[in-house]
DNA sequence: TTAGAGTGCAACCAGTTAGTTGCGTATCCT
DNA sequence: AGGATACGCAACTAACTGGTTGCACTCTAA
């Protein structure tokens, strides 16, 4: 039983602020921390951890470049933890309907 | 903009033996704390609390049966958190090839 | 060459969280 | 009735987390 790897994803993602982080980047192509601390109440140093995060996650890559480091995103992981959504939702879904056949009629 | 009810879910997601009751719950219908924590190396007590931060999300119900007390899956919330999560991959993908059309050439 | 902009690192703080133990209560079964 | 089973609640602990401030370093531009 290999330690799920989507267990950062959902960690990253479970904070409003980098989802914020996230849904900004997608916009935007590439952003430096500073940037996208003017668009929060936090400070840049906040930002740049979350960033971090996200990085660690695989959500975001981080280039430096002269004296900015500019992030982009990388949206594969999210592929990742919707399969592992969509899987758990699909079994429960067979097993409804399995359940539904039994009992001959709808169940909801 | 309200604050997004998919963070609840995020949050839930985010730890290992809260999925792992997740996907037990996908096969098994119902089951009560005391199951599900034989299958796990921590107490009942701890399982019944993942019970609770889950119903909290709206990922599971729980209903009273004379002792005990059922959980069942309810993966609507899923789909829910899915969507965020395709929304910005989606809008990611159309920036990226909006970005690959202005090189006019393969970026990746 | 020097001022300023942008970053990274470290220490620290307060709140949350995952886990435990202990205990009281309700229900089932003989 | 009475033991066993399943549960919920409360207190407590250790670790993690999101946030801050302070400071040193690197690059850019006048």
């Amino acid at each position: 039983m290999p330690d799920s790897p989507e267990g950062p994803v959902f960690s990253a993602l479970a904070d409003q602020n980098r989802r914020f982080l996230l849904e900004a980047l997608a916009d935007r192509e590439t952003a430096t921390a500073t940037e996208l601390a003017a668009e929060l109440p936090v400070t840049r140093q906040a930002v740049a951890k979350h960033l971090t995060a996200l990085s660690t996650a695989g959500l975001v890559t981080a280039r430096r470049q002269g004296r900015e480091t500019l992030y982009r995103l990388t949206p594969g992981p999210l592929t990742d933890a919707m399969a592992w959504m969509e899987r758990v939702g699909a079994e429960w879904d067979a097993r409804l309907s399995a359940f539904r056949e039994h009992m001959g009629r709808e169940a909801r």
